[in-house]
DNA sequence: TATAAATGCGCAAACGTTTGTTCTTATTAA
DNA sequence: TTAATAAGAACAAACGTTTGCGCATTTATA
């Protein structure tokens, strides 16, 4: 039962030939004859033998694994990613590493050092919300392991990426609460950190420009995206002198938050407050007061893509002239009926 | 840039000592003077040196890494069992190898066998709603890699296993609803095919004959869990002779799809319908009429045990008197307010 | 002072596989 | 028949690290 997995060697010394010759027979390398290769194979089924994979990764110092870090697991946009990454993967017969930084800057520094240690193929990473040092990517830089920046991306030039097109989602989001009848238009944001929120205000800024509708930073809140960061945005939003009638909120998190606390509030109790999102989970159908419309953001085309550049990265080599690619997809506007 | 990663022998040469002395100084161990383990992880730190993971893992013959097979990565409930699985890996310094079978008994062979060349320590596995044949399991078994088996477990004698307990928790939602009065319920259950089928089934029984209540088969609809099943099956329960005036749904979805629907129908205008349901997603707090209880089935708390298992299989050397784990948690019946 | 013990380090094997090179035979061509 | 070639298989090095063992050198003990 539990005897040790046959080796190599072992059908090598069975059979009085040498490790190399068993080798090549298994790959059916023409230099064998049929004879002994019909041999060795013979025996490597009798004695079980199935390769090292271990071994053949160290020795060929590729390892057929990619490494994927996400800040939540078990968040539906990021499950949805990591499914689309597994299966693509299995089909160009990769296995992944997986791994989830909670959004903690100093776990994603210490499992992007595993993944390096592991000697990963290539990495595939959204980073943290809070990460703002990005030092410890460069080390893969020095590894030579690739790197794809996947739906968050951090603001650095020579990376690539694959990301959503926040900011046309934003116009169109925003367009749409204008054609609407609102005039008064909050943004709850995200931290600064995050490109994303970058670009959630630029689609907000611009959509109201190109209206020729004048920006009022007021405004926009800044949020940490938890129940109570959200509950405190909103507050601030409702105490501001122009006080909106609709609300854009980062994602459907913060926007089921904000709904759920709006309802408990007295001073909304004859006020008409609509919101709308940016998708990110699947609940949205399920809400109780679900925002007007929501940008989608396609987790499994983003994820899609990203290996596609993966893929791409590892299999030419060395590009002398350094390349980066910068994907970047439309998130597209829904109604939520 | 691209320069390969420094290796223990590149050290010793610089140094003119010999690859053990670093390896040994890099692990502060005592036979080597503090002078030269100073200087060894001085240049060390120089040369940006750092372990290869893989070649150590080759060398030692453990990989510090467990296997992962589950159905179906972007369903809530396996995702949430990902990221505790994830967690505590983290926590013992290993990592995950993640993989998804999609239910297909094929892929899901496939997946165990590459684990197996992957040498992983360690096997956590949900097996397909269709697997009939477990017979490559027995390949783990003969090459010592522990498999424990999660949530969906196969009828085998001889397997370590963490699952929950359907039916006594189908029994609680019962006796529950009976409690508040309902005499008439209905069972809007999965497939045929499905064995959470069949518990649930078996629950629902069983609570009913513990309350001396007679068993009438038309209250149980089988529907294929789509929105439009779901319907049709409502529609059903609610043409029944016995109409019920509560109902317990498959699962979060169903409810959620009878729920909304229910809200159409003119027929229950001034009916009072009561919705339980058993739980395998978190959008139920963000939902308009939320079931009014649900089963919880802990998939964080199975994932954790199912660790907790693999660790102590792992940690316990081959004990002789085989001992199988068979871990069973009692779903629970939780109120949603 | 002679001997035992401790200290610090190098040697070499090992983990399982792959692959370039070399060696031996058998086959072919001249 | 002899030399050139091809076929089949063995040798050995390599991937990066760990570790048991042995060899000096120094320090402590009798």
């Amino acid at each position: 039962m539990s005897t040790k997995p046959a080796t190599i060697k072992e059908i090598a010394k069975r059979l009085n030939v040498s490790p190399s010759t068993v080798s090549r027979a298994l790959h059916s390398h023409p230099s064998i004859s049929t004879a002994t290769t019909e041999k060795i194979k013979q025996t490597a089924k009798e004695l079980k033998y199935e390769p090292n994979e271990r071994a053949i990764l160290f020795q060929k110092g590729k390892t057929y694994t990619i490494g994927v870090i996400l800040p939540e697991l078990a968040e539906a946009f990021f499950s949805t990613a990591v499914s689309t990454i597994e299966d693509l993967a299995y089909r160009k017969n990769y296995t992944i590493l997986l791994a989830q930084s909670h959004d903690d800057e100093e776990r994603e520094k210490l499992l992007v050092q595993k993944m390096k240690n592991h000697r990963v193929d290539g990495l595939i990473i959204s980073v943290g919300k809070t990460t703002t040092n990005f030092d410890h990517f460069n080390l893969l830089n020095h590894y030579n392991i690739p790197v794809v920046f996947f739906d968050r991306i951090p603001p650095l030039k020579d990376i690539h990426s694959v990301a959503c097109n926040i900011e046309t989602g934003s116009i169109a989001i925003v367009d749409y609460l204008l054609k609407r009848g609102h005039r008064t238009i909050g943004l709850i944001n995200g931290p600064h950190s995050l490109t994303a929120s970058g670009q959630r205000k630029e689609g907000y800024i611009k959509a109201l420009l190109k209206n020729r509708l004048k920006f009022d930073p007021s405004l926009i809140v800044n949020c940490d995206l938890s129940e109570t960061g959200t509950k405190a945005a909103l507050d601030q939003l409702l105490a501001n002198s122009r006080k909106p009638t609709a609300i854009v909120t980062f994602n459907d998190y913060v926007s089921a938050f904000a709904i759920k606390y709006a309802k408990t509030l007295d001073s909304l109790k004859d006020y008409k407050l609509d919101f709308v999102s940016y998708a990110n989970t699947p609940m949205i159908n399920f809400m109780e007061n679900k925002p007007l419309a929501s940008i989608e953001q396609f987790p499994a085309t983003q994820a899609q893509r990203a290996m596609d550049v993966l893929f791409d990265i590892l299999n030419t080599e060395h590009q002398e002239a350094q390349f980066y690619y910068k994907i970047v997809i439309d998130a597209e506007l829904v109604e939520n009926n």
